[in-house]
DNA sequence: CGTGTGATCTCCT
DNA sequence: GGAGATCACACGC
């Protein structure tokens, strides 16, 4: 970090992150990424991106309540390993049989936390990451043509239109290429705070607000309850 | 606009 | 075998 905004009393950071920027944990990193720009790079080109909505996840080893949410809840496997690098990493993970979701790795080596990036607005690279998503769809007509503000909306679509894969990204160094992130922070009446979508059971409801977003940008995704979360479906939204 | 479904990876029961 | 940090499409009201 190496400046500092100001704006109606409110006062942040700005400047490229460091590795100490992801301590000490993804609880305390998730509400500082907002309106910080993520940029990766590619032989395609470099997308960027103003991130809106995250949530925090926590795991083996972290001083936080224990987070039955997280994929590294118990233990170290093989698809987590990278949640114990030291801050600043990559977790890249397939689910759904379909879908890639980035998280950035915090807290130190061996303690499991990360940042899930669900949401942003593309600000470098659109035409690269309107080729990317509309690749990704299985038809394309004027109709249901992917909306700019949509990009990048939701972790699935987020990882698609950015080029990131597991195979590619994960376990990389976010301090080194392909990645530059650097931080922007928002006014703390601009953030939301709320339950994470779609997460099963407790883990998905009230007792985990883990889940951050900008208040009403066209780039945060719907509000879905997990399976026997304890929300009202249908309810907060960005 | 709401609900159901398929895509088929990784982990856990 | 089943569910999951998902998404887009098809359908029905």
């Amino acid at each position: 970090m190496q400046g500092e905004k100001a704006w109606k009393g409110t006062r942040w950071h700005t400047g490229v992150v460091d590795r100490s920027f992801f301590m000490p944990d993804a609880l305390s990193v998730a509400p500082r990424l907002l309106g910080s720009i993520l940029s990766v790079d590619s032989p395609q080109g470099l997308v960027g991106l103003r991130i809106t909505e995250t949530e925090a996840y926590l795991g083996v080893g972290s001083t936080g309540p224990y987070d039955p949410g997280s994929h590294s809840k118990d233990r170290k496997t093989a698809r987590n390993a990278s949640m114990f690098l030291p801050p600043g990493h990559a977790y890249v993970y397939f689910t759904y049989g379909m879908h890639f979701a980035l998280n950035l790795v915090c807290s130190q080596e061996h303690v499991a936390s990360g940042v899930l990036i669900r949401s942003g607005q593309i600000v470098q690279g659109l035409d690269l990451a309107r080729e990317r998503r509309h690749a990704k769809q299985s038809t394309r007509s004027a109709s249901n043509y992917v909306k700019d503000a949509q990009l990048a909306r939701g972790p699935g679509n987020l990882a698609a239109a950015m080029g990131i894969t597991r195979e590619s990204h994960d376990g990389l160094d976010l301090l080194a290429e392909p990645f530059h992130i650097v931080q922007s922070g928002v006014a703390e009446s601009d953030i939301a705070r709320g339950p994470r979508v779609g997460v099963a059971g407790v883990a998905g409801g009230p007792a985990y607000p883990w889940r951050f977003w900008l208040k009403g940008d066209p780039t945060v995704s719907a509000f879905r309850p997990g399976r026997d979360a304890p929300v009202p479906p249908g309810k907060p939204r960005g």
